[in-house]
DNA sequence: AATAAAGACAGACAAGCTGTCTGTCATTTA
DNA sequence: TAAATGACAGACAGCTTGTCTGTCTTTATT
């Protein structure tokens, strides 16, 4: 997957939000006033999205409409792989052994993340 | 955590696997010819990565000895809080969950995980 | 019909980043 | 004393990134 800027997945966001979004729509959705250069800045950044086949176009209407190719969840999954890949040799085990022993993951997270093992995957306990 | 480079990253690694390295045997681990500009390079990436405080430097023999300022488990856990925050507004949960239903984890690494928790808390089942 | 508004698009741009390299000076070694 | 080694400052090209300008086409308004 090609990597993402910060300026293009503030955008993926949107379309995710809003499906079949126009540029107009999400300019307005980042910035508080949408000057012409602010909208073809976003623009812009949706053409290198196009490009990198995060997102496709609707060009049947004079407005074209944005689609993500790519759901939220397939995205944060490339992104957990690449950091496998940079940084454990692409082994996944030390990210979640990591995770689980972060600050942020409570006693409740334990909790859910046991009941969802078990229910993902019954029989194996 | 400031954010660090593909090429200072390869020196950092270089570091947690020989702690107290010198410049040139980094070099000499990265290129199969050391050459004087080679070796500028690296000792350039060393002085950024001081720089940014993941390494620290002993000036007191001539060829300074380098140490790294944060462990590789650290390291790890820094940049899955980066991407938590990037993508999932801070919270880790949804990074554990869709790790374990990753592709590469497995039916053992479930069991291993299970365990895992059982052992740093027991008294939670 | 004539004018204005809205959109797409190409291209340019400054700022910043990144790895590399050169040259200079100081220190150690032969 | 000469040569080798190391530290360091600075420069550099290539690339990235968000922004902006200008032009053309299409739609809306008068």
């Amino acid at each position: 997957m090609e990597p993402i800027t910060d300026g293009e997945l503030l955008i993926l966001e949107q379309i995710w939000d809003n499906d079949l979004s126009t540029s107009r729509t999400i300019a307005e959705a980042i910035y508080p006033k949408v000057s012409d250069s602010k909208l073809a800045s976003v623009q812009k950044l949706l053409e290198r999205l196009e490009l990198k086949r995060f997102v496709k176009r609707d060009r049947s209407s004079r407005a074209h409409r944005f689609t993500a190719l790519i759901s939220r969840e397939n995205f944060l999954q490339n992104q957990l792989r690449s950091l496998a890949d940079r940084h454990c040799d692409g082994s996944i085990t030390p990210l979640v052994t990591t995770l689980i022993q972060a600050k942020g993951f409570t006693k409740k997270n334990r909790k859910q993340l046991r009941k969802l093992i078990d229910d993902l995957w019954p029989n194996e306990r």
